[in-house]
DNA sequence: TCCTTATATGCGCATATACGAATATACTCA
DNA sequence: TGAGTATATTCGTATATGCGCATATAAGGA
């Protein structure tokens, strides 16, 4: 629990959880939709990965994160805090923008 | 949301929220319920009460702290989801056990 | 196999946080 | 007013955390 909580009550952790939620990611989409450098990216997920709030898995040489539904499951309350305060989120707006622009310009090549 | 977050997720914290629901209690109470040093104790609590987590007020020269009311009715999930993990709490057995021997003993004088 | 790309991790630094001891402040009561 | 008690705050120190840079590892393709 303590860890769940730690790991969530990060500025830059709750914006990638913030953008997760909407659709698996790689790092490279996270780096580039929250202007991160690929080392905080990598570290951010694999914090957020360890607590359980993250899942991962390997697409060739991609490796993308999703929400885990554990995490979901397990810890209702706190997602269903998480989900609805996400406005609170410094810099959501932009991201959400930003987001868009990653999915559009197809930054990994791999598509299912 | 992010200093309520960092705010609670730290153990000395949690463990001061989860004796702190059952009844307001002073300074000196959580003192000796949790095995904390004075400015120890005030110092988390502060931390608590500026985060919208908990709540103060005076009577003659104790302090005592209560769950804010603002934060059960505005961070409803978080709320519930602190009560509904709280066994999770590391030492929260023994901390019960020394919040009834504390209230037993009638530590700070002033009763209502 | 060599090169490129994607990701993870080690290292060092700067800053944040937690803590105890000492001190300051506030209140009560004789 | 002065002693005693409760609480808040300051200070110094130890540890934790976040970050960039450099490097290691892994996968794909020429």
């Amino acid at each position: 629990m303590i860890e769940i909580l730690k790991a969530i009550s990060d500025e830059t952790r709750l914006r990638i959880f913030a953008q997760i939620i909407k659709d698996d990611m790689c790092v490279c989409e996270i780096e580039a939709c929250l202007g991160l450098t690929q080392s905080n990216a990598s570290r951010h997920l694999s914090i957020l990965k360890k607590a359980g709030i993250l899942d991962s898995y390997k697409k060739a040489q991609w490796a993308y994160f999703k929400v885990n539904e554990n995490f979901i499951s397990q810890e209702r309350e706190l997602y269903e805090y998480l989900i609805s305060h996400l406005s609170e989120i410094a810099g959501y707006e932009e991201d959400c923008k930003n987001y868009n622009k990653c999915k559009a310009c197809d930054l990994c090549s791999f598509k299912e």
